[in-house]
DNA sequence: AGCACGCCGACT
DNA sequence: GTCGGCGTGCTC
């Protein structure tokens, strides 16, 4: 214990936003005696200041004296997270191998990484009562119990290495346990909820039988740790549900967190939820403004909003009276963050729920594969909900060959017939197709060359209304040329399929209808995807054409035919998601059709009307084919029966990228590897993209743990190898494309 | 990530 | 002769 009449000097170590594996020590401001975990602080770093976070106070360090920079100022009082946030943090850095600084950059939103005040602005853009609106310094004080956890870990911390901070979080973590549990929460909130189902079921419930067994069994979890896997087909009312028990959460004084994948945060569900409850709503996603978000943040983080309903970095945010986690559509990759810090904000949820003692519910009409194979192991519970609410019912989903069969831009006579016959019925068409652009491909007829991008290893794709040839990869583009620019002589062809095409000759088949055409193209403008979906919405629109952006969120009850035009690419590529991924996308998109109790119609034009996955799907259903695949996962011994973590790297010179990776697999083959099956290098599947060489190394082990000590032994010294300096490198643990 | 230091090509 | 190219290495 540190005597304060020594005056000894005191440093904090902190971990600072840059992609480097290492903590800093500085010298703290006179008179402090401790700093509690996570707390924000200015540092002179280089010759630029830096926001960092506080991880540790020590007495001695291994820095040279001389060489110790002071802390310019700590900026927060208290750290804005709590002890289980701060676990959270240091979770995520050491499952996925990232830079502590960049963890920690990801739980707080821009402003707060940029060192502005925790204190909410006046500026409000959605409904709160007056009481959260502004607040003075008197109120960022925490409650007792708040200010006996925050006591606790101010203790300095005696001579601490950077490498002793897991321990001395596991120190800390007795103490606060033996803390929650001296009070009686549980046990209280236990006894609330129980009497809460008594009396819902007095009341008149709105919901069906299934979704009131649902609720109650919800419910009865509220207080504790678990994961529900609520797998609700489309139209099963899976968002009464949620509601029902965020309801009772609300009741009981408690925050619900909300997560949905980007493209489902509309606004219908926001008025939905604003609707629906008297208590203050706080939003945040990508579109808001950085201060937009940075009141949503500390409205939960003071306790001052009660509902979170945010996208994937939402996950961090704290909650002063954590109660419920949601997670909606489950099985979306967005909740996967594809660049920088690779986490996943469904497992982090999960991972969240554990820290504070709250349940999870994952919500989705398809289930991925590990869910319910965790469900399966019993590790989650699983909650089924079969019935379709109302009176609507099950779309039919058809395959139809494509084999030897004329298509018109890709639109076969059968299914011409059936637009022809849902448009003579006043109802609506919705055709997919997962490529914008006219063609992918420009070849020359005489003489095949072909438009190729001279940055990505893929030929350029025409946009015949921009009169120009892009790469969707680097974003590189030129004019149209009306010749062959190899034989000068050449006509050029276009071959293959995009929207653009398929929507000329939807105009060509079909000129009295109003088609619209929904891609990344033609929804540029601000508010111009909502003015087509309010166009629809309100009948003016008879064909619906997009790419998959439609897939999610949006409904168009007057959809009575959905067809999707190229089934295949899915069914042949080379990374095992793609089948699940499919399948997903299906019953997602026939979930668009047959509502408002008109029959729907899911058309599949496919050239492998014999595929195994997709006569289970179609034949048997979503479960079906999660069983199917996941023995084959299984047979393979690929995740989830597996673990993976995927080292990629790039470099402008081909060589460098390969260089490092071989120099990393004889690492590998001279350390304790823990049987990990060791996969490349291999030149990643489009090797050049923007000017660079990608390569990739895929580490595979039977046990998540056994790979995870692989990867804390390989990835600290990956970022010493002098090969490593030429490249760009990442480490994805648990990849979800391996691209 | 920034940013400075450091040795080799075309220019006021 | 110098301005500046980005290779290399460091930041408490």
């Amino acid at each position: 214990m540190a005597n304060s009449s020594e005056q000894k000097k005191l440093i904090i170590q902190v971990a600072i936003p840059i992609p480097v594996n290492r903590i800093f020590d500085y010298l703290a401001p006179k008179g402090t005696t401790s700093i509690s975990p996570g707390t924000r602080v200015l540092v002179p770093f280089g010759n630029a200041k830096k926001v960092a976070f506080a991880v540790g106070i020590i007495e001695n360090s291994n820095i040279k004296n001389d060489r110790l920079k002071p802390i310019i100022e700590i900026l927060d009082e208290y750290s804005l997270l709590s002890e289980q946030d701060y676990q959270l943090v240091l979770w995520a850095q050491h499952y996925y191998h990232h830079p502590l600084g960049e963890v920690f950059s990801a739980a707080f939103p821009v402003s707060l990484r940029k060192g502005k005040k925790s204190v909410v602005a006046q500026e409000k853009h959605y409904k709160l009562s007056a009481k959260g609106k502004c607040l003075n310094p008197e109120q960022l004080k925490k409650t007792p119990k708040q200010k006996q956890i925050f006591k606790m870990f101010q203790q300095p911390v005696l001579s601490l290495t950077s490498a002793d901070l897991a321990q001395q979080h596991k120190n800390w973590r007795p103490a606060i346990k033996a803390l929650l549990e001296k009070d009686l929460l549980s046990i209280e909130l236990q006894a609330k909820a129980s009497k809460k189902i008594f009396d819902k079921t007095e009341t008149a419930l709105q919901a069906n039988e299934q979704q009131s067994k649902a609720i109650k069994q919800l419910i009865a979890r509220i207080g504790q740790f678990s994961v529900c896997l609520l797998e609700g087909v489309t139209g099963s009312g899976k968002t009464e549900v949620y509601m029902q028990v965020i309801q009772q959460v609300l009741d009981l004084d408690l925050q619900v967190l909300v997560l949905l994948p980007e493209i489902t945060l509309t606004p219908q569900l926001q008025d939905r939820f604003k609707r629906r409850f008297s208590a203050n709503l706080s939003i945040s996603h990508s579109k808001l403004t950085d201060n937009q978000r940075h009141c949503a943040w500390l409205e939960m983080q003071q306790g001052h909003s009660s509902i979170l309903l945010g996208t994937r970095s939402a996950l961090f945010t704290p909650l002063k009276k954590p109660g419920l986690i949601i997670l909606d559509e489950e099985h979306d990759s967005s909740f996967k963050q594809q660049k920088g810090f690779l986490y996943s904000a469904r497992d982090l949820a999960i991972v969240k729920g554990k820290l504070f003692n709250i349940p999870v519910i994952l919500g989705t009409a398809t289930p991925s594969l590990e869910s319910l194979y965790n469900a399966h192991n019993k590790r989650y519970q699983l909650i089924h909900l079969s019935e379709r609410a109302g009176t609507a019912v099950k779309p039919k989903l058809l395959l139809f060959d494509i084999r030897n069969k004329r298509l018109q831009d890709g639109l076969s006579e059968p299914l011409i017939t059936q637009i022809k016959n849902t448009l003579a019925k006043n109802e609506q068409v919705l055709l997919f197709l997962n490529r914008r652009g006219y063609a992918p491909v420009q070849i020359c007829h005489s003489c095949a060359w072909v438009a190729r991008c001279h940055h990505c290893d893929t030929s350029l794709v025409i946009h015949y209304e921009e009169k120009r040839l892009r790469c969707h990869h680097c974003g590189y583009q030129q004019h149209l040329t009306p010749h062959c620019p190899a034989c000068k002589t050449g006509e050029l062809k276009a071959l293959g399929l995009g929207t653009e095409r398929v929507e000329k000759s939807l105009h060509a088949l079909f000129p009295q209808q109003k088609i619209v055409r929904l891609d990344r193209d033609s929804t540029q403008r601000k508010g111009s995807l909502e003015n087509h979906l309010d166009q629809i919405n309100q009948g003016k629109v008879d064909i619906i054409l997009g790419t998959q952006m439609l897939a999610k969120g949006h409904h168009f009850p007057n959809v009575t035919l959905v067809a999707i035009l190229d089934v295949d690419s899915g069914l042949f590529s080379i990374d095992y998601h793609a089948t699940e991924k499919l399948a997903q996308l299906i019953i997602q998109v026939a979930g668009r059709a047959g509502r408002a109790e008109k029959p729907g119609k899911v058309i599949l034009q496919t050239r492998q009307p014999d595929h195994p996955l997709l006569n289970v799907l179609l034949k048997q259903g979503y479960n079906s084919f999660a069983q199917t695949a996941l023995a084959e996962r299984q047979q393979a011994m690929l995740p989830p029966f597996s673990s993976q973590a995927l080292l990629r790297v790039y470099a402008g010179n081909p060589a460098d990228p390969q260089m490092l990776l071989k120099k990393v697999c004889e690492i590998i083959q001279n350390m304790e590897s823990y049987n990990t099956l060791v996969l490349g290098p291999v030149s990643a599947p489009m090797a050049k993209r923007e000017g660079n060489y990608h390569f990739q190394l895929l580490l595979q082990n039977n046990h998540r743990k056994k790979l995870q000590s692989l990867l804390g032994l390989l990835v600290p010294q990956l970022y010493l190898l002098k090969e490593a300096r030429k490249v760009r490198w990442s480490i994805d643990v648990d990849p979800v494309d391996l691209y």
